[in-house]
DNA sequence: TTGTTGACTCTGA
DNA sequence: CTCAGAGCCAACA
């Protein structure tokens, strides 16, 4: 944890989304996050950060799609409908998902290491 | 400036 | 387990 605080610290003047893609990067393959956690990471809420992921990515390259909601399931978009590239890509990576197309977090949740 | 909105989360029933 | 309702807080009109 303590690398990643100061790794934090470092990019505190970066701006909130900045960090927020930041961290996405640091998510391994084979895993997934939520917007919780990525919030208290960066210390922000978690809204926030499904907000900027709702903004178009500045760069490409970003995982964005090992981040999921707190019940382990594909975020809805702003325009009502998940986007299907994220289950496959999910799935390319080893994630099972059950028959309510949820992911077990207790599994596949990534969290910042102490 | 106020009011609405939303890729969220927690809690209680 | 699922479902609502409330809280949340920055972005946007």
């Amino acid at each position: 944890m303590t690398w990643v605080k100061i790794w934090i610290g470092m990019k505190e003047k970066s701006g909130i989304y900045q960090q927020i893609y930041e961290v996405v990067r640091l998510i391994p393959e084979g895993k997934v996050t939520t917007y919780g956690t990525i919030g208290r990471i960066v210390g922000c809420s978690a809204r926030q950060v499904g907000y900027a992921m709702a903004s178009s990515p500045p760069k490409q390259g970003i995982p964005w799609q090992r981040v999921v909601n707190r019940q382990g399931c594909i975020s809805l978009r702003s325009h009502g409908s998940p986007d299907p590239r994220q289950r496959i890509l999910l799935e390319e990576e080893g994630i099972d998902f059950d028959h309510k197309g949820r992911i077990d977090l207790n599994r596949f949740l990534w969290q910042e290491v102490e």
